[in-house]
DNA sequence: CTTCCTGCAAATCGTTTGCATCAGT
DNA sequence: ACTGATGCAAACGATTTGCAGGAAG
């Protein structure tokens, strides 16, 4: 798989708009090129760790702030509220299919606004969410239905 | 507008659970069946603190989570991550149109899950998120364009 | 009366900021 | 060398918790 890309392209972003290549940039490119899903920052900090044992989290926090703001990573709120990026898809619209358990991610291209909608008000519309949350076929094999711990 | 009817609801269902009704969840109802969309905790706190001036913001917290976990309010984390609630439908499932500026929420039937989705990946799916975001008549007049500020 | 609810204060969590030092260009 | 990036510590905002007194049932 041409992950690399993802690399490349992230890395090229960050160029393009005058941030110096630090290692530990190089590193956040590499692993959300590598990552299935959405990464929270504590995910990415403890991912940039076991390279960079030093790292700390306001360096995590700050690049992914600045990632995002140049269009590099996508920023998402998850539906408990938790904060998360993944490396943004540019090419082309889609929406995502996210397991609850692992947080795997897939995309599809099916958009809901394409549909001739009958919206009530006259609403001028500037962005829309679409996304579905299930069970990936992994975590479904793993706990066929100990979900629930309360 | 029968919105008392709103009130009713909200009480009957803390009865129900065994809460007590005390005054300010009887304020909080009303502030909830009187909204137009949503209310952020701090909203709500606001709200409630010109009935009761000593009110604090903890209990507001408790009473919307307590509200939310048996089902008379909805939480919902807006594309900003801001935490917000409004009083819960629960004759139907329907979504929301959402204005970016007052936070006007209309309410709409269409769901793009009732389509014939060709999803990738083998999910179970539990849940799903649909919302639109845009700006309302009235705010679209009262600010033709400035809505940029940096 | 008893138990639950409230308000206060303090703790906690996630995220951001100021500053001195270090590394990329 | 210059300037921006990092790590540290501390600030910050939003939310939660422990506790004593007060109100609902």
């Amino acid at each position: 798989m041409g992950e690399t890309q993802i690399v490349k392209d992230m890395i090229a972003v960050m160029s393009k708009n005058g941030l110096r290549i630090t290692d530990q940039r190089r590193a956040l490119s590499r692993i959300f090129a590598e990552a299935e899903g959405y990464l929270s920052p504590k995910d990415v900090y403890e991912l940039l760790r076991t390279e960079y044992p030093g790292v700390s989290f306001d360096t995590v926090y700050r690049n992914l702030r600045m990632l995002s703001e140049m269009g590099a990573l996508e920023q998402f709120y998850f539906l408990d509220g938790g904060l998360k990026f993944t490396a943004n898809c540019t090419t082309h619209h889609h929406h995502h299919l996210i397991c609850v358990n692992c947080e795997k991610t897939l995309t599809f291209d099916y958009c809901p606004m394409e549909q001739q909608l009958n919206l009530p008000g006259r609403y001028k519309i500037i962005n829309h969410r679409f996304e579905i949350y299930g069970v990936c076929e992994e975590c479904q094999q793993e706990s066929p239905d100990s979900q629930n711990e309360e």
